[in-house]
DNA sequence: ATAATTCCTATGGTTTTAATAGGATTAATA
DNA sequence: TATTAATCCTATTAAAACCATAGGAATTAT
């Protein structure tokens, strides 16, 4: 029951990306330095998140990415399937085999549907923007003492 | 984002003991059989259990496992932080190292703690004694055609 | 041509999860 | 008292998932 770490790459990655005007696609190398992501491993999460739509990229000498939809229409859910595929907390509920009933439908089963929906549906409330309003509030409240920009505040303020 | 083994074969076994009178103790080796769970890992669940208070035991001949709480008292998350220890749902949370911001406040801080919160409480509004109702009204549903007891029935209505 | 980039695919390492296993301890009963 | 059926304790293995690394091809502005 924990989120991966692609996750949370992808969505400082996006976070990132919101922030930079549309005219000029930020480099894979560029994002894994200011967030301290390892570089192979985000250029494969940046290519799912292409293969999505989420992203679209330059290829190429300036090439880069650059988000491919509004910051209100990403929500943490649409991020979530890239990287985690299809939501299936429960093992059993797929594999007729793990479950044992003739039709999956044991006692869990509707504990199972409800708990699904209601996570799905608490992802879909968060979106980019919402993250990045988050975000500013953070940095108003830490402003009596400006931080130079290091990876903590970049990660807290990624949204300017 | 998935709920492990573990947790499935607690709530299996212990919607099982809810269904036994409190008189005769149901040993392991029956709950293994009857709900098709590998024995000696239950027994480290049921080890787990024991030790939470979910459940106290009756050592040598004739011994076993009984609910050692009321039903309406025992909900899912109970059963969670056995199986699974304190629910972390990011790692970045937890280590400084991971989280790179000087505060752990970074801009997914606020999403994590609104995520744990909800799945907590949703966790925990759902008790053995709900699941039982639920298996009840499938068993209803099915009733037509009576089974005879297999794993499949079993895990269905385990809870009769 | 060069350099900086995305893109594609394979491989390795680590950690977590699931399961197996041996054997000690306990207690009813014949 | 010997036997048997249990819990209890701890170690080890097996399998899967996760995280990361790596080599090199294709692309494109300068």
């Amino acid at each position: 029951m924990k989120f991966s770490a692609k996750l949370e790459y992808a969505l400082l990655a996006l976070l990132y990306l919101k922030c930079e005007p549309d005219e000029t696609p930020v480099s894979g190398r560029q994002l894994s330095e200011k967030l301290c992501i390892p570089y192979r491993f985000l250029e494969q999460i940046l290519s799912d998140l292409k293969k999505s739509g989420l992203v679209r990229s330059v290829r190429g000498y300036q090439g880069g990415y650059q988000l491919n939809a509004e910051p209100d229409n990403i929500s943490i859910y649409d991020i979530f399937k890239v990287t985690e595929g299809n939501f299936e907390p429960w093992d059993c509920a797929n594999s007729m085999e793990r479950c044992h009933t003739s039709d999956n439908k044991c006692v869990i089963s509707h504990f199972y549907a409800d708990f699904k929906q209601t996570l799905i549906k608490l992802m879909q409330s968060y979106t980019l923007q919402k993250l990045c309003i988050t975000a500013q509030a953070l940095k108003k409240q830490g402003s009596d003492q400006p931080e130079k920009e290091t990876i903590s505040s970049i990660r807290k303020t990624v949204a300017n």
